[in-house]
Parts: C-alpha cells; structure tokens; sequence
DNA sequence: AGGCATGTTACAGG
DNA sequence: ACCTGTAACATGCC
C-alpha cells in the first residue's frame, strides 16, 4: 500500500483508536513476515499500552508506557483492520465498513485490548514487519539509522539537494527513491512529482539545473501534503467491497497511465511507460524533458 | 500463462 | 571503502 502519505495517514487514524488501550493479548496468525516474528518477543507487550506513534519515512513507531516500542513497517500490502466492540471492521486509512472475508485471509497477528476492541495487522504479501526494541536503541538500528531527510522538513531543500547530487551519476528517479537520499517517497509519487515538475525521469542528476531541483523540492511537498489531506491514495484496491469507491482517491496524472493522453491540457501526445531501477515509469515525452 | 504490483536489502561487479 | 544495478522475497490479479 503505503507510501509516506499513507502511512502518515494509517498513523494519525491509528492515535485516535488504540492509545492508552491496555494490551490483554496478542495472537500471531502468521510470523513469517519479512522478519520472523516470535511469539515470545512480541509478548512483551502484554500488560502494556501504546502511548504514542511517530512515522519516520514508511516506519510507524509504536511507543509503550515502558521501555518497549513496536516498529512497523507495512512493506507493500500491509494494512491495519481495527474492530470494535461490534465485531463492526475498519480499515485505519479508509472509514468505511469491511465486508468481505477476503480481506480476512491474510490476517497476521492481532493485539486484543481489555475494553474488547482488536487491532489486526493484516499483509497479503509479507513484505512488512513487526519488530521489537528498546527505548534507547530504536533510532540506531539498521532501518533507521541510514535514512535521509524526511521530505516535508526543512532539511530537505534545493541546497541539500544539490550538494547530494554533485559526483553521482544517476537517474532522477533512481536518485528520488534512495531512502538514504530523502525517506518515504516510492515509485508512484516520484512519478507523479517528475509529471509535475516536467522533468524526464531518464534525466541524469549530474545535467539538473538549479531551478529544476527547486521545482522538484517544491512538487513533492506539494503532492505530499495534498495526498495526506486527502487521506492517502497509493492502494490499488480501495473501493469497499459493496462496491463504493473510497472517498480518498486520488487521480494519479501518470503513474498507471501508458497509452492515455497526457493529462496537460495543450499536449495530444501519449504517456509512455519504461523501467528505471527495476520500477514502472511514466512520463510524456512531451512535457518532460 | 506470463507479466506486473505501493518496498527493502543482499549481493555482485566496477 | 564507495558507487551502481539486479534479483529476490510471497501472493494475487489481469
């Protein structure tokens, strides 16, 4: 699923159901995700309640009222199912009912809490994980510790970019997507940024121009920040199963789209698709040069 | 049947 | 040691 935006969005839906629940108990469907998860680490969390949750790039961080914290990471397909006490399933991103049984399949682990709602981790891949630390030694483990800059902060400007760039010779996708460059943009919004900004995503970073970098820096906090106020957009899947699209989303301008018109209104010129560091790309050839 | 899918990382080769 | 590119992981959908 989940790009910063969505998993910005699953954080804050999540703070406002699960905190200061006390955790009676944790059930593992399934550990083998893309770590082994063992019931007696997870345990550790029995008696506890989430006190608070930070994202850092795609990582959601689960701190307990101990010494204990849960990172989370949802690879492609994670998702979180809360129930309450009527059984009545939502998915955390998208408020509205879940009723079909499919969804249920691929359930993973599930906390319990002592008022009877339930917080359910659910991945048809299992690409994400569930792993547990220590307060003091979370921020430098591996998924961490190499991040770069998250790209709504400050840090992350036309400067940092350009001294970044300078010596390498990649792609401008290639280099959007380094989480060691800047944390938390995937494939779809890297498209959708470079369609933005009109800039080829072929484009060596050692050919970019200044005001092309400050474009880039100024797109992707914009389509940042817009797909966050609408609630996350980046799943394939998301109308309900009753049929009703989800009210979030969001119109992607290229990514997806190969052999449809270029979605800039003075262009009749196809969107084409390549591949650039193993991914899916789009772009008009038009528009971004 | 084959290709493709939102992510990360181990590994190979320069 | 650094830089870059490729493939693999598991499962489902078109």
């Amino acid at each position: 699923m989940p790009e910063l935006p969505e998993v910005e969005v699953v954080k804050r839906s999540l703070e406002k159901k699960i905190l200061n629940l006390v955790i009676k108990n944790i059930k593992i469907i399934e550990g083998s995700l893309r770590y082994k998860l063992y019931k007696d680490k997870i345990l550790k969390l029995k008696g506890k309640k989430f006190t608070k949750i930070d994202r850092r790039s795609k990582y959601l961080i689960f701190f307990t009222d101990q010494d204990d914290l849960m990172l989370v990471h949802l690879g492609m397909t994670g998702k979180f199912f809360f129930s309450n006490k009527k059984y009545k399933k939502f998915k955390t991103s998208f408020y509205y009912e879940l009723d079909h049984k499919k969804d249920q399949k691929h359930n993973r682990v599930i906390f319990f809490f002592k008022n009877n709602e339930k917080l359910i981790y659910n991945d048809v891949r299992k690409f994400g994980f569930i792993k547990l630390y220590k307060l003091r030694s979370y921020l430098n483990c591996s998924h961490l510790r190499g991040l770069g800059p998250e790209p709504l902060k400050k840090k992350w400007s036309t400067e940092y970019f350009k001294k970044y760039i300078m010596g390498r010779n990649r792609s401008i996708k290639d280099i959007l997507m380094d989480q060691k460059f800047v944390s938390g943009l995937g494939n779809i919004y890297v498209n959708e940024i470079l369609f933005l900004s009109k800039i080829r995503p072929t484009r060596k970073v050692i050919n970019m121009k200044n005001f092309e970098l400050d474009k880039i820096v100024k797109n992707t906090k914009k389509i940042l920040k817009s797909a966050i106020n609408k609630g996350g957009s980046s799943i394939k899947d998301f109308s309900s199963g009753s049929g009703k699209k989800g009210v979030f989303q969001q119109e992607f301008k290229v990514y997806g789209r190969e052999g449809e018109k270029c979605s800039n209104t003075d262009c009749n010129k196809s969107i084409i698709r390549t591949v650039i560091s193993n991914r899916s790309t789009f772009f008009c050839k038009r528009c971004q040069k």
